[in-house]
DNA sequence: GCAAAAATGAAGCATGGC
DNA sequence: GCCATGCTTCATTTTTGC
């Protein structure tokens, strides 16, 4: 309980009737090119040494969009003449692009084999000897061979084992040891391609972490690129790395930075375990908001190649999580920077969300008409009764649940007391629930907690989206508590409308009540198929009724249970449409939550351990990918 | 028995005084 | 720089009413 000073002896308990306490506390590129990053202002030039894409027919948005995954101008313009010139279409460009960077990965000249392997740390002699004996092309021949040397060197430095060279062929190196050679023999591929790493000085912790996450049948060249992109992804740990860690200082006593939390003794939580925090941004604008081109960014590291779509995905869940949540989420995707931002620079109500994707994030734009920027904009019937004393002008986080009408009633009873305005003690403490509970003035000193179809509007849902069909009003609040900001996740989406002129096949992971879905409604993105996963009887109705309502022609198929969507069917939904070209979901953040009093345990939670699922389903899906692409 | 309403703090960051 | 305090938070459990 905190106290507040009535004064007077007429302060409000506004949580029961009779009890004599005060108020309740009132209480990704190719990886054979560079990732090119270029702000806004930067396309002019590029334009003016690059082929005339506009004349070709193509526009600036989706040149843009390719620059930024890293395709040079000069490979652009090829693929759009192979595709058709201006009737091209941006899918088929992509294609067409990434196919050239396979087909120049595979068609390396010599020197740049060489130069590759001698990278990954393998003696230029021996990178010599095996391209001299499978060629240049053979990269998993090469790899092989190399590794075979390195062993061999390694036992001939400790003695081991006895080498027979054999002097009249110096590309044959052969193992005395039967022993040895059975070993080497039964080892299974995980195994060899473990050791291989461990013998190129990578630690065994990591190896293992980057074998599992490329899939067992991901070659040794695959595992290192991921080790690699995944190291240049740390680097960005810099920047939110505690200054302690980052630069160990002699003084203990240092200035403490906006992001910089206070020490506090607390008891211990599993979600702290992690070694590394990322701490969020004082001002969440992420990698920038509309209207506000000054604070416009790139991303402070770019997608690793190993992430780089397709499949393009797109991950949300609570900012606010418990300490070492965002760094857990990071490392399982990809390591790619979390774009943090509220949705109180989209609508009138603030929603703290994280964004993990491999989206780009130039020439993005946000839907049409923009939403309400005040609560009073947003909700004109307020205005008659807006006392001054209430300064807001934005709500807070709409939540899954609302207050009670004893407690409204008790506000109302409260401010009859007075003629004019009530005391400042009684405002802070009125202003203390508004806040609390989302409330808005219906009437004279009536407040009042919002509608469903208010946090329809303010979420940026059509109106009664979440009405009928045999869902409880107290189910519309949870629904829509757990739902997109669909102007935010609309404009980070938007990116994808040029790139899919002629629709999108989407895997939509935790829907929802369609959050992502009607973000893409609302962008014109025809939505050729959605495999949808939702739990809720209630929310997939929602969903269907909205697909019928908007006549979608495209496919709605649905599943229940995500932990049932294992890799088969999930392999064999993308052979049935052809793949999936955005994965998009955000996990159950019930044990992350900022007002869960019970079972706030961070990741491991029941139901927020459930974001391990959408990480096995987008593995599965990119692995598909690629072998489709192949 | 079921659905809806009401009651239930604490974690974690920002801010300001000293 | 330390500390107290203010503020916000995609929730869960218990109680109530039909």
């Amino acid at each position: 309980m905190v106290e507040h000073s009535g004064g007077d002896g007429d302060d409000v308990n506004w949580n029961t009737d009779d009890d004599e306490h005060e108020i309740d506390n009132f209480q990704f590129s190719p990886s054979s090119s560079p990732v090119q990053f270029m702000s806004e202002t930067s396309y002019g030039p590029a334009e003016t040494t690059s082929p005339n894409f506009i004349q070709k027919g193509i526009s600036d948005e989706v040149v843009a969009s390719f620059i930024e995954m890293g395709f040079s101008s000069e490979m652009i313009a090829r693929a759009i003449e192979e595709t058709g010139g201006g009737s091209s279409e941006p899918r088929m460009i992509l294609e067409t692009l990434f196919n050239y960077s396979a087909s120049t990965e595979a068609s390396s000249s010599k020197a740049k084999v060489i130069d590759h392997f001698i990278g990954m740390g393998f003696p230029e002699e021996n990178v010599i000897k095996a391209i001299q004996e499978y060629g240049d092309e053979n990269i998993d021949e090469i790899t092989n061979a190399l590794l075979t040397y390195a062993e061999v060197d390694r036992l001939g430095e400790t003695n081991d084992v006895n080498i027979n060279t054999n002097d009249d062929d110096d590309n044959l190196y052969s193992l005395s040891s039967d022993d040895d050679e059975d070993e080497l023999n039964n080892s299974s591929q995980e195994d060899s391609i473990l050791q291989a790493l461990i013998k190129m000085d990578y630690s065994r912790e990591e190896a293992a972490i980057a074998i599992e996450r490329c899939g067992e049948d991901a070659s040794v060249e695959e595992v290192v690129d991921f080790i690699c992109a995944a190291q240049m992804a740390r680097q960005f740990d810099e920047f939110f790395a505690e200054p302690d860690r980052k630069e160990p200082m002699n003084n203990s006593k240092k200035r403490r930075t906006y992001n910089e939390p206070q020490r506090r003794e607390r008891k211990p939580n599993a979600a702290m375990a992690s070694d590394q925090l990322i701490y969020l941004p004082k001002e969440m604008i992420g990698f920038g908001v509309p209207n506000r081109p000054g604070l416009m960014m790139n991303r402070p590291v770019p997608v690793p190649d190993i992430a780089c779509g397709p499949p393009f995905f797109y991950y949300e869940n609570v900012a606010m999580a418990p300490k070492g949540v965002w760094a857990t989420i990071s490392s399982h995707l990809y390591d790619i920077v979390p774009e943090f931002v509220d949705s109180k620079h989209f609508c009138a109500a603030a929603r703290k969300r994280g964004y993990i994707h491999n989206l780009p994030i130039h020439n993005r734009f946000q839907i049409q008409p923009p939403p309400h920027n005040t609560i009073q904009e947003a909700l004109p019937l307020t205005k008659r009764w807006w006392p001054s004393w209430d300064g807001r002008t934005k709500l807070n986080c709409l939540l899954t649940c609302i207050a009670s009408a004893k407690l409204t009633n008790r506000i109302r009873e409260a401010l009859e007391k007075y003629d004019g305005e009530p005391p400042l003690h009684v405002q802070k403490q009125v202003m203390y629930q508004c806040k609390k509970w989302n409330l808005v003035w219906v009437g004279k000193n009536k407040l009042a907690p919002l509608e469903p179809d208010e946090m329809e509007k303010l979420l940026g849902f059509p109106r009664d989206h979440t009405r009928g069909g045999g869902i409880s009003r107290t189910d519309r609040y949870k629904s829509l508590g757990n739902s997109f900001q669909v102007d935010t996740v609309a404009y980070h989406l938007s990116v994808l409308k040029p790139l899919f002129p002629n629709g999108i096949r989407v895997l939509s992971l935790f829907t929802g009540i369609g959050g992502g879905e009607v973000a893409l409604h609302r962008l014109q993105i025809r939505m050729n198929v959605v495999v949808s996963v939702e739990i809720s009887e209630a929310n997939r109705n929602i969903l269907r009724s909205f697909w019928e309502q908007t006549n979608q022609k495209g496919i709605l198929r649905e599943f229940k249970d995500v932990e049932k969507l294992d890799d088969h069917t999930i392999e064999q939904l993308m052979d049935e449409y052809g793949g999936f070209d955005l994965v998009i979901g955000g996990s159950p953040c019930n044990n992350l939550a900022g007002g869960n009093r019970h079972s706030r345990v961070g990741l491991e939670g029941a139901h927020s351990s459930l974001f391990f699922d959408y990480c096995r389903i987008l593995d599965t899906v990119s692995r598909k990918t690629r072998q489709m692409r192949r």
